[in-house]
DNA sequence: ATTATTATACCGAACGTTCGGTACAGTGAC
DNA sequence: GTCACTGTACCGAACGTTCGGTATAATAAT
């Protein structure tokens, strides 16, 4: 079997980062095939059914590092949920690089993609709904003040993503998520 | 003057609702074309310098609307600071069709528009950003709390609409909108 | 060990289509 | 007739995609 001159996870996390960056519409197959090192040719080796195809590899791929990173760790219940939020936030702080950089379903929902690739969307956004919901019900919360947290916080994410990359001020996404916190775990409401 | 099958404000609305649903890279001028029924060569008759300058005339028409319709009525300040908040959130929610429409903002921040575009962005964002602070200030608040209050509640507004986008969940935008005016006014930090 | 064969990985060149943009001839109100 | 406007035809460039072919590595038979 001939040696691939890059392996595919690394692939695929090129792949993310132009396609977060670009967008649906704005990412071509010359940027991918420039920045991946791969020709054209070759990209469409690897994903046959072509950009599509490269698009949902990249989906999937976020998936699994949502999955991985930041919902199964907020699900750990023997750690208190502070601390697993806390973590989380870490988590995210650096998967979006402090803020520069776009959340793929913020990208992705709003060009042309796909609906099986925004039917994975959906699912995603669900999956960390969901976990922080459940963490939030540990943390005394009644299910519906839970689910009001967890979409609040999800929106501050997003929310926070877009203005700072509109504003160019950095600090915007890491203090949004530190009153976040905040708000997450506040005994009840004002 | 030949008459004119469609006014140039006519004209410039049409286009924005096609940008801000598609995108600066998944405009193309084939759909401005079918949408408005202007031909091509109309088209660039009415925008010579091309694309970039009708997305310019969407981003200075959309700039206007924003500066008559919301930040001047937020600055009325004869009225109650809680009464302009709720007749701003009355418009916004009309502006984003109930949050079913996207944020020219949001938009046109992420595709590879021109750098000037994106001055202007930014120019409508610190001006929305400046009179929510003003509006704060007149409710009592100190300077930097009031500016947090601002830039939670555009954070709010930009988060929901793409959590609504993402989820295809309707009552999601409104429900934000009410949380935050409460946030916007409640007297400290819980 | 040598050979033939198969499978994988990659590339250069071209495909048909669509992109944004242009040139120019009509058309209709004044 | 003039002039603002619109329609038809067209252009080069870039788009996503396909194809023919090469190089290398694993496999099987001799």
């Amino acid at each position: 079997m001939a040696l691939q001159t890059i392996t595919q996870d690394a692939l695929v996390e090129s792949l993310f980062e132009i396609i977060r960056c670009h967008g649906y519409e704005g990412t071509t197959i010359a940027l991918l095939s420039d920045i991946t090192g791969l020709k054209k040719s070759s990209l469409y080796h690897r994903f046959p059914a072509g950009k599509d195809d490269m698009v949902k590899a990249v989906v999937l791929y976020v998936s699994a590092q949502l999955q991985q990173l930041i919902i199964a760790p907020l699900l750990e219940r023997q750690v208190a949920p502070e601390e697993r939020f806390s973590k989380m936030l870490v988590t995210v702080k650096a998967f979006y690089g402090g803020g520069n950089k776009n959340c793929l379903l913020n990208v992705l929902s709003l060009g042309e993609a796909k609906d099986d690739i925004k039917t994975l969307l959906k699912q995603d956004y669900a999956a960390w709904f969901a976990a922080l919901s459940a963490l939030a019900q540990d943390a005394v919360l009644t299910q519906t003040e839970a689910e009001v947290r967890a979409e609040q916080f999800l929106i501050a994410v997003q929310g926070a993503l877009v203005v700072q990359r509109l504003t160019e001020n950095p600090p915007t996404f890491d203090n949004c998520m530190a009153y976040a916190q905040k708000q997450f775990f506040k005994s009840s409401d004002g």
